[in-house]
DNA sequence: CCCCCGTCAGCTGGT
DNA sequence: CTGACGGGGG
């Protein structure tokens, strides 16, 4: 054994164990900043220094972003001295099949289900030439759907169906066990919805995400060859982020595991934070029960965050309930508490935020090594307004990625349709431009003749006049796919069927202002996309079907990262990474915890643990910040301070906001009393309404700092107090849902 | 069939 | 305030 590689003599004991442990399965309870990567990365170089070959391993991770850093670090690991552009050619290669054959398979479910069903899938009825189709597809379908079975929109959108769909899907149960579960009353519809939306995937020989990951598990459970040579082919398997896999990717897991040589899952119940989505913690914490003579590892050294942080972070998490407790050890002592601030609105929020990144930048923090993080996508806006007016550049992860731009779906859907003409979901969408006189009034009646003759959608449609130009186009365009790599072949196809020159005529056109410079962006995005098919090596079918995956499972910006731009993202878009200096905003009840969450204990420990997900992305500095008030659909609202913020205890958090009473050093400013310090925290009132001279005329608010007490409602659970603070103005507050100091 | 315009509802989160 | 949808005229 090769030890003395740096690679190995930089773990501590934790990582080295678990880097070569052989045998039974591993499960790395990774906490947040333990070296968890480098841990998995460790593992697969011993592997493949133990003589095992590449392409017996297969790594699965939460996205493909996390997929190809752990390429690039095993690239590093196994060439370190090589050029250094050598590690990002192989890590750039994924998914082609030119991959280097001495780095292993990694990827995310979505994409080893990909590859399986391109594989096998005629084993279940499946073309070889399946498109996947997006949740925006997925709508479209389910739109025509709910129109066809009379099902009004307006009660029951698309999007509802499509969720409880892909939820029977993961739990493996039909549509009406999912309904009926889900406590909906229109169990029968469901169900046809559900049948109808079956047909019409099969119709168009399209299969939705989590197909990606149901299909693969029918067919493995189905056909024992072809689970044999899978098997025979994955014979190390490591998963990533096992606290979020859902009840479908914990079968597949199962069934690949079970005929593995080794198998590794990693994970971190404190991060599980895609419950909605229907992961689940569960298949970690039931690991040693259902792998008898598995061993599980701990890797409780936080090498990332600052100690100031951590204890921060570990308070917040301590209030959940279901989770093992567990120790964390800051190897990186000292730092400067988090700290807090209130602001008027978003705005003002924004603008002191921006100040605050241009004053690390300044002091010499990377722009990289900054991010703002943010409950949902749309307050992104105030803090992209900021800090343009700063003239700091930023980009934005996850929100509208690349290939959700209309004009990329609009190229891709040419390139679906030209691969498919069965897909009714992409012609739908090629034909709104540029318009060639055929709608949906013309494709209904082309499909109900093609169901009349029993005949294919593409069959029918090829009879209607309008159409015979781009059917007439694409047999030429196919006889001359074989020679094509996919950048050329989409390239003959976009400017072929007309689309390219639709859109440059469009771009050109003067006077419309909004319009003409919108289409400049798109032939600017088309062209983008086009400089991504340059970079897939395959000829044909084959590298175009590669090409056409990756764009449908990416949701990563396409195109260079900008090496010297801030980041900005969701909280769910943060796990996994690190920055020197975090910025989280918008700490206010309603969202974070979301508005959605609240009624669910359940739900509240995940909003919770995005919350410490947050914490726990920094190295050095954390601002935390919310508004009194939030523009919400134009008119402004009040607004509460996030729960949270209660659990932080008040002695580690620096108050910033001077506008606010300062508390006094060690008194609970969020709820917790200091040490050495007396303070009296009451959760019941201690009077009585009946006797108005002893009811307290002040009290201190957490957040909202001293107040004067002006009445009083309600007795008991339900008693609130109306009091007045100096910046807030008038609140009402609900006694018992908060730790005030009841003054004199 | 297409385009325009008025009305109305809407903002979790992501492969 | 923004985007989606439906109705009516071209």
């Amino acid at each position: 054994m090769m030890l003395s590689d740096p690679i190995f003599t930089t773990l501590d004991p934790d990582q080295r164990r678990a880097v070569l442990h052989d045998g039974g399965p591993l499960l790395l309870v990774a906490g947040a900043g333990s070296g968890k990567t480098r841990a998995i990365v460790a593992r697969i170089v011993r592997l493949l220094r133990d003589g095992v070959p590449a392409r017996s391993i297969l790594g699965i991770t939460f996205t493909n972003r996390a997929a190809g850093e752990m390429r690039e670090r095993v690239a590093k690991a196994l060439v370190p001295d090589g050029d250094p552009s050598a590690g990002d050619a192989v890590a750039r290669s994924f998914p082609g099949t030119s991959r280097a054959a001495h780095v292993p398979w990694l990827g995310t479910f979505h994409a080893f289900g990909a590859i399986l069903l391109r594989r096998h899938g005629d084993r279940i009825g499946l073309s070889r030439r399946f498109v996947i189709y997006d949740t925006r597809d997925q709508h479209d379908v389910l739109k025509r759907i709910l129109k066809d079975l009379n099902v009004d929109e307006k009660k029951f959108p698309p999007a509802k169906f499509g969720w409880l769909i892909e939820r029977a899907k993961r739990d493996g149960v039909s549509v009406e066990q999912a309904a009926l579960s889900a406590g909906w009353r229109v169990v029968t519809t469901a169900g046809q919805v559900g049948k109808a939306y079956d047909d019409a995937l099969a119709e168009a020989g399209a299969v939705d995400f989590t197909d990606l990951i149901r299909l693969p598990v029918t067919l493995l459970r189905g056909a024992p060859d072809v689970l044999a040579a899978v098997r025979s082919e994955v014979r190390h398997l490591l998963v990533d982020e096992f606290q979020d896999v859902d009840g479908a990717q914990a079968e597949l897991t199962e069934l690949l595991a079970q005929g593995a040589d080794s198998f590794c899952a990693v994970g971190d119940e404190d991060q599980s934070i895609y419950g909605w989505r229907g992961a689940s913690a569960a298949p970690m914490l039931s690991f040693e029960g259902r792998h008898p003579g598995s061993k599980v590892i701990h890797l409780s050294t936080n090498y990332r965050s600052r100690a100031a942080i951590l204890s921060v972070a570990g308070a917040l998490i301590a209030k959940n309930r279901s989770r093992r407790e567990k120790k964390i050890t800051p190897a990186r002592e000292g730092g400067e508490r988090p700290s807090m601030s209130v602001y008027a609105d978003q705005e003002a929020e924004a603008q002191e935020v921006a100040a605050a990144v241009a004053r690390e930048i300044r002091a010499g923090v990377a722009p990289t090594e900054i991010a703002v993080f943010y409950r949902v996508n749309a307050q992104s806006r105030a803090v992209e307004d900021a800090l343009r007016m700063l003239r700091i550049p930023y980009v934005l992860r996850g929100a509208l990625s690349f290939y959700e731009r209309a004009a990329v779906r609009d190229a891709v859907s040419y390139l679906k349709w030209f691969l498919h003409p069965d897909d009714a979901v992409s012609l739908k969408r090629l034909l709104k431009f540029p318009r060639r006189g055929v709608g949906e009034v013309t494709l209904e009646k082309s499909r109900a003749a093609a169901r009349r003759e029993g005949i294919p959608p593409s069959g029918a449609l090829s009879r209607i006049p309008n159409l015979a130009p781009l059917f007439s186009f694409r047999a030429l365009w196919l006889a001359e796919l074989p020679q094509m790599s996919p950048a050329e072949a989409l390239h003959a196809l976009l400017s072929g069927a007309g689309y390219l020159d639709a859109l440059e005529a469009s771009a050109r056109e003067p006077g419309e202002g909004r319009e003409g410079a919108g289409r400049e962006e798109d032939l600017e995005h088309v062209r983008e996309l086009l400089r991504v098919a340059e970079a897939f090596t395959g000829e044909g079918e084959d590298g175009l079907l590669e090409f056409l995956e990756k764009v449908t499972l990416a949701a990563e910006e396409a195109g260079v990262e900008e090496s010297k731009a801030v980041r900005l993202m969701t909280l769910h878009n943060a796990k996994g990474l690190e920055f020197d200096v975090v910025f989280l905003v918008g700490l206010e009840d309603g969202l974070l915890p979301h508005s959605r969450s609240v009624d669910s204990p359940h739900e509240i420990e995940e909003e919770r643990r995005l919350f410490y997900v947050g914490l726990t992305r920094a190295r050095e500095r954390v601002f935390l910040s919310l508004v009194r008030r939030r523009n919400l659909f134009g008119s402004y609202r009040d607004t509460v301070p996030s729960r949270f913020l209660y659990d932080l205890p008040a002695s580690l958090v620096r108050r910033t906001d001077g506008a606010l009473p300062e508390s006094p050093p060690g008194r609970g400013l969020f709820g917790g009393a200091g040490p050495g310090h007396r303070v009296t925290v009451h959760r019941e009132p201690r009077y009585e309404e009946e006797n108005p001279s002893a009811r307290p005329r002040k009290v201190r608010h957490p957040v909202f700092g001293e107040g004067q007490v002006e009445s009083v409602q309600g007795e008991g659970k339900d008693q609130k107090i109306i009091a007045r603070f100096p910046v807030y103005g008038l609140k009402k507050i609900l006694v018992r849902a908060v730790e005030m100091e009841f003054l004199d």
